[in-house]
RNA sequence: GGCGGGUUGGCGGAGAGGUUACGCAGCGGAUUGCAAAUCCGUGAAGAUCGGUUCGAUUCCGAUACCCGCCUCCA
């Protein structure tokens, strides 16, 4: 069994992994509140801990790991876009507009994260369906005098927990110091937090000792983690930008409701996402969603390979530059593969070794490029021995290693069958009208070579092309492929 | 202002105190009527300054620049 070995924020260095129970790998990670689509810097964490997921089930065994990924569908960002829905005369309580928005937007997250290759975590509990534990914690946070009431809110006692800052390397006197937030009146301290805070009839609200209201944002991530893994769990993740104050609150929330427990043992943060360098943000124009690169023809899978060729704990650049590349990479490792039938087998040691070492998936990447020169040289020359011999695609000799390049790009979330279609011709396939005007067209074309009419053969070509219908000449005569995001595809019955 | 991350060849991007990273692009060649694809070969680096060392791109320090967090944005 390999050693992992994993960059913990909490210590600042990289350690040994040991699971608490090696039968049950236990992983919480944040994940998106449910407002609106999600956009391309929400993708780097899941990408991440979904590779690191599959790396623990390959070591561990698929059935002991559990990967917790929460939904937060209490916000006020949902609760304007519901209210702006019934401004707008829609019809339904604020209630159900609230679930309609919260319910489109995890079909549109789980749609867009399958299409990056991201598998489905064990539970992805919404933090609607745990008040009730929210408020039992809060309650058992106040009982134990580390939170207050006050005037319809419950306010966590920074000063009551000495650790308070420790994950974040800051000091509660530090931040105060530098404080720019206007403080409420009814906190002890300027750093208190709140746990629950009160609504107001625009606002969804739950009964609670403390009158009818909705929960803190922290709150929600350590009640859940606690009711699906436990006090102690393995591994928390999330992206940088939420070690502080989410991660450290939670810590404080946690550690002081359950003092016995040890919360998460190691704490891995994904660095940032830029585009093309720069922040992505609404006001530079550079701000899309995952939804708007599938849109434009940018397959999920190419996607994902650009995430990893960047480690984790690096701010990553995305570019359109770094996507063609990626994209013209995995067309030909796809193209290796098609040639044989592949059937599953061990991953290479190298591609395991390097995931394990803190999650360097661009040395995996890079050992994959090594191996698929090879596999290709080998290949070349088995083509060429069989064709010496007069006989045609007999490769069933390198079928075995293939298959290990395949299985270990598979760990990596790359490669696999639902993600193909894109490099053929995307989901659609050709009318048998477009078919027959195709293969008229390259009849003529082929006889027109044949008589060495060179002119015309061009001619034909540049008029498909213009269609989107690439034609190239090989050995086994002419082949085609449709591009469907061109516009004139439509066209071709005029011609 | 406080805390943290980064700076490697045209671009992207790793490991390692002394050995070719690797990929993309480029260039040369093969193949092809041409093109595409494919194949073979190939140049190019370590922000700046100083220190440790027999030897540093790799360790330490300083400087510069970039980025993030300190505002319920991953």
């Amino acid at each position: 069994m390999p050693t992992i070995r994993l960059h913990n924020s909490k210590t600042r260095r990289k350690e040994v992994f040991e699971p608490l129970k090696r039968n049950d790998v236990r992983i919480y990670v944040c994940g998106p509140t449910v407002y609106d689509r999600a956009h391309l810097g929400n993708a780097r964490p899941v990408v991440v801990f979904d590779t690191l997921y599959r790396l623990l089930r390959h070591v561990y065994g698929a059935d002991h790991v559990t990967y917790v990924r929460n939904f937060t569908d209490v916000d006020d960002k949902i609760n304007a876009t519901a209210l702006a829905r019934r401004q707008a005369g829609a019809s339904g309580t604020l209630e159900e507009l609230i679930a309609q928005r919260t319910e489109e937007t995890i079909g549109w997250y789980h749609a867009d994260m399958d299409a990056l290759g991201a598998l489905r975590p064990t539970h992805e509990p919404r933090a609607t369906a745990y008040i009730g534990p929210m408020v039992a914690m809060i309650q058992s946070l106040i009982d134990k005098g580390h939170a207050y009431a006050r005037e319809g809110h419950v306010l966590f006692r920074v000063r009551s927990y000495a650790a308070y800052g420790a994950l974040s390397g800051r000091s509660v006197d530090d931040m105060i110091a530098g404080a720019r937030v206007e403080v409420a009146p009814f906190k002890e301290d300027p750093m208190d937090f709140v746990l629950w805070k009160p609504s107001d009839a625009e606002t969804p609200g739950w009964e609670s000792p403390w009158g009818r209201g909705r929960p803190g944002w922290h709150i929600e991530c350590s009640a859940m983690s606690y009711e699906l893994l436990g006090p102690s769990f393995d591994i928390h993740g999330g992206g940088i930008d939420l070690q502080f104050p989410h991660h450290e609150n939670e810590i404080a929330q946690s550690c002081c409701a359950h003092p016995q427990a040890g919360f998460a043992t190691v704490w891995m943060h994904n660095e940032m996402l830029q585009v093309e360098g720069k922040k992505m943000s609404k006001s530079l124009g550079n701000f899309f969603t995952v939804r708007d690169l599938l849109d434009q023809g940018v397959p999920g899978e190419v996607i994902r390979f650009v995430f990893l060729g960047t480690h984790y704990g690096k701010p990553m650049d995305w570019t359109a530059e770094k996507a063609a590349g990626a994209a013209g990479v995995l067309r030909r490792w796809r193209d290796l593969a098609a040639e044989y039938d592949i059937s599953p087998a061990e991953p290479y040691a190298e591609v395991v070794a390097a995931l394990s070492n803190d999650l360097n998936t661009s040395k995996a990447i890079t050992f994959l490029h090594k191996q698929y020169n090879e596999l290709r040289q080998r290949r070349n020359a088995a083509f060429h021995f069989h064709m010496s011999e007069g006989k045609l695609g007999d490769l069933s000799r390198n079928s075995e290693e293939v298959d290990r390049f395949v299985s270990s790009a598979k760990l990596l979330g790359l490669l696999e069958e639902g993600l193909s279609d894109w490099w053929l011709d995307g989901a659609d396939t050709p009318t048998d009208g477009l078919i027959a005007w195709v293969e008229s067209m390259l009849l003529a074309r082929a006889e027109a070579k044949v008589s060495r009419d060179y002119a015309k053969a061009d001619e034909i070509r540049a008029r498909l092309a213009n269609m989107g219908i690439m034609v190239s000449d090989g050995k086994d005569g002419q082949s085609w492929v449709v591009d469907y995001s061109n516009p004139n595809l439509g066209n071709w019955s005029k011609n």
